[in-house]
DNA sequence: CTATGTTATGCAACCGGTTGCACGTCAAGG
DNA sequence: CCTTGACGTGCAACCGGTTGCATAACATAG
């Protein structure tokens, strides 16, 4: 056995690795190797056939339309195909019936929290329908959006693009090819399931306002991201009806470290309340500040969106809660819809949301925050 | 527009949106309907051959083998795609060259924290080889994996399977039809990647010995978890050799809930120091403990697995660390190099973990910790 | 006993590419 | 001038299924 610690870079260990593996392989590993993909191509339709004496295409119907053929005959042939252990070729089958049984799902990215519930659910609700689903991290770029797109559309019946940061020309193009549903991003004619946290987004405001906090700072997302312009807009709104002052803080990518980068131009708002895209965002604001010498919420307040960390931020984050697999699943049962009956049209699907207040929010205090207390 | 709020169950959503939305389909969005899937059924190699005024082999090679042709003839050729929209058939190609370029990705819950970040990597690694990767959860569950692989195999040219649930005898037989590699499973011949906790468990144990515990309770996880297995065999030895007393108790799945829910057994045991399968398990004990009015270090010390919670517990936790992403990208890059290669052998590679002190951890109080306050 | 179904199965074409082999052309070598 | 080889391209078979149509067997009705 090869063993090699701490390796920094796949290329490097790879090509270790490589080169020491050629020696000692133990006489049962020699033997899993002759296994391995030497053995017989796989046993196809034509050799169920044979063994069933039988034609290919009653072994086809024995699998896909068993009462058109005799029972013992289906019987027969399916427990030949057990025998010799042939597994049904999607590839080919989707050739000659177009139906591939994959779906794809292309999320900006795959590590934020707020994917994951979102992914799971959407890959089991597809799961239910045998359906296989193809992943696709865009990283937050349109282009690897768009390059996934077209490497997955000849070998899916369907697609759905969760916060898709393609321009609308580019997924109408897309639409057109294949049934395809929106996660998260508004455009007519096309399905798609909305969270619409603007709801919450409202409540937030009213909360702070409550607390007597009349300067916020939105810190906003992806300037592509759908969910970050209705947030946006949700604060403008909000400002006005609840007599806010509002700056505006742009955070390119929803990060921690992009929550940490934006603290300095929070505290030079003076504003005494932080509206962040996203909880990630405002883990990274809180640490930050934190490290300010800044208290929250003591000196500020701060909200953030999704509540995908629960309880575990200290204070626990205030913040507008939704259920990001709630969406996953539906949109994949939306998608699953329009593959089955061609009933589909203009669907928008909204789910709602609303604030959950944990300890980050307090009144407004008396003075407006010091500025840090540390240099920089 | 069709607007349903908080919609609580995706069978009836999509039963409602589909009864709806037979009416209001503005102009626009028939048209769109109009196009979707009416149009053509996409341009085929045949189609270019004609209008490129060549035979289809020629269309092939200019895509394959460019370098088979004359120059100008390609040039033209992929000129004449580019105008009427071609795009090559993955299934097809796949069906004769039995090259499928797509690997699949198994694990056992997407929504675990410890698995976002390996996906990510992995799908970012088999996208810079041109290769679409199809995720699996298998939610825990052999069976469950079983039918995914099975349903996979067909469409893949190898498969990377992370902490396998499936017995031992199953992935062998997987491994003999399809280059396959292994996450955070250990089997003799089946190339795999492993994260070494073991280092990071002792590391632990040492520095809990250093504070004076003497009495230990390991949560464990999943049974059929190789890195279950691992830690607690690392944790066995490191008693020994911190003269250690340990109690397991067992936690079926690594979760939150799971955490809170073996808090009565923890402090049952009487003893001053936990260490959990991973950080989830970790939190959910924090918090159960907590509840409990007994403090965290104070009176009993925590520690954690994986590091996938970063500092954002309050304590903060100290947890081994190790790098999965590093696993995904190392478990990648393995299977595509067995896929190009097909020198492979019997590959392990080891990556290390460390122990990352934070908050949770504390001198051993003098008296062993008093028995929860509240009842129950 | 023949006309008319009904049911179970086989034949062969087709899905959209890939590829071994054959063919034609043109240039260099004998 | 004729062979020989290299080069560019086309033909046709093949990958592993599906499916419309034909056919054979058998039952029922006239």
């Amino acid at each position: 056995m090869i063993v090699i610690n701490c390796v920094k870079r796949a290329m490097s260990l790879a090509i270790h690795h490589r080169a020491l593996l050629i020696h000692n392989l133990p006489t049962e590993s020699t033997s899993a190797m002759a296994d391995k993909n030497t053995d017989r191509p796989a046993p196809t339709m034509a050799d169920v056939a044979r063994a069933a004496d039988v034609s290919k295409s009653t072994v086809s119907r024995a699998f896909t339309q068993p009462n058109m053929l005799g029972v013992e005959t289906v019987d027969r042939i399916l427990e030949v195909a057990r025998l010799v252990g042939y597994v049904p070729n999607h590839a080919a089958r989707a050739l000659s019936t177009g139906r591939h049984g994959n779906v794809a799902l292309v999320v900006p990215d795959v590590a934020n929290p707020f994917f994951p519930p979102l992914i799971r659910a959407a890959q089991m609700e597809a799961d239910r329908s045998n359906f296989c689903v193809f992943l696709g991290n865009s990283d937050e770029s349109w282009r690897q959006e768009d390059k996934l797109v077209e490497r997955f559309v000849s070998q899916v019946e369907g697609l759905a693009l969760v916060a898709s940061r393609l321009s609308e020309e580019r997924i109408r193009h897309h639409a057109a090819k294949r049934p395809l549903v929106l996660i998260n991003r508004d455009i007519r004619g096309i399905p798609r399931v909305l969270i619409d946290s603007s709801i919450g987004v409202n409540d937030a405001m009213a909360h702070l306002a409550d607390l007597g906090h009349e300067r916020l700072v939105y810190v906003s997302g992806p300037a592509s991201s759908w969910a970050n312009q209705q947030r946006r807009a949700a604060v403008r709104s909000g400002a006005k009806a609840y007599h806010m002052e509002v700056t505006i803080v742009a955070a390119k990518v929803p990060s921690y470290e992009s929550g940490r980068a934006v603290v300095p131009d929070i505290l030079a708002s003076n504003a005494t309340a932080v509206l962040a895209f996203d909880d990630l965002t405002a883990q990274g604001i809180m640490t930050g500040i934190a490290d300010r010498g800044v208290s929250v919420p003591g000196q500020i307040s701060i909200v953030g969106c999704d509540d995908v960390l629960g309880a575990a931020t200290y204070p626990s984050l205030t913040t507008v809660s939704n259920r990001s697999d709630e969406a996953g699943r539906a949109g994949m049962s939306l998608l699953l819809d329009m593959l089955n009956s061609r009933a589909v049209g203009d669907a928008c699907l909204v789910l709602d949301t609303h604030l959950v207040v944990r300890n980050t929010t307090a009144p407004k205090p008396n003075r407006a925050p010091r500025r840090p207390a540390g240099a920089d």
